[in-house]
DNA sequence: AGTGAAACAATAGGGAC
DNA sequence: GTCCCTATTGTTTCACT
């Protein structure tokens, strides 16, 4: 992780899908050289992959809720089963196992209020492991790119 | 949205740098009508960009945490105040603004907990709004794609 | 919605510093 | 060892059917 590898990163965080001549030229190399290091930036696996931030609301799904969730007992076993459930379901955007009053926020993109309703009461409350729920509607949610330096990760 | 956009929404989601030639394929159109219909979803702002996924430990940043905030007054000046402050920080990765006991999620990347300790006490705790900070570690943050469907969004 | 040709980009191999 | 140049292959894009 030398300056180099930190422009390219730095370059394809605001549009991954930037051409590889357009990264070099912006970080000042040849095209050759951003691209093997982009590769080797992918292989080592300090890039994972370029997903498509799709507008929700577009899709139908303008609704945003992230939910509380404690969970009992919080033996591995209940926290892994419960991860793994609810990471299948529809609706889950996004799962946070976190420290603290709760095990989990899981982060919701829904229909309507009325979708959200039904998702507490009827999926959630149907898992035995499920102690508490705290429902916390999203009413906005922006998200920044990590600001990245090189250094001897 | 029809059918066939839906299935390029999905194809991309997946990739967000597949080649347009290989989502064509995939969706069993010809090359040229994949590459309007994405156009189309970009102008119509369904899709709004492609964002680079990083290993947040291997640029150095391998502790998150969801820190809570309650702010005070909740008036639409703190709240928009704190949030484009927050919003900001070298340390913010997210930013959910919420309904319920707290008015916002901060979810941070930092070096070690120590740089997560001196996040909350000396640069939260510094504004005079933040009235309450409840902090989270993050243990495992899992991000799924919405699954999309046809409709009339 | 599909075809073909031209412009453009990605990749591999070889070479300079 | 890191970077650059060039030739080849593959991809995107546009005018046209």
């Amino acid at each position: 992780m030398d300056e180099l590898d930190a422009a390219i990163l730095r370059s394809l965080q605001s549009d991954a899908r930037r051409s590889n001549r357009d990264v070099a030229a912006e970080v000042g190399v040849a095209p050759s050289t951003a691209l093997e290091r982009t590769r080797l930036l992918r292989d080592r696996g300090v890039i994972r992959g370029a997903t498509l931030d799709v507008d929700l609301a577009a899709v139908g799904r303008p609704v945003q809720a992230l939910i509380a969730i404690r969970v009992r007992p919080p033996s591995r076993r209940a926290i892994e089963a419960f991860r793994d459930w609810v990471q299948g379901l529809p609706e889950t955007i996004g799962l946070f196992v976190v420290s603290g009053a709760e095990d989990f926020l899981v982060h919701v993109a829904v229909a309507d209020n009325e979708a959200l309703y039904a998702f507490v009461i009827d999926r959630l409350t149907q898992r035995p492991e499920v102690a508490d729920v705290r429902t916390s509607v999203v009413y906005e949610h922006l998200r920044r790119p990590p600001r990245i330096e090189a250094g001897d990760h």
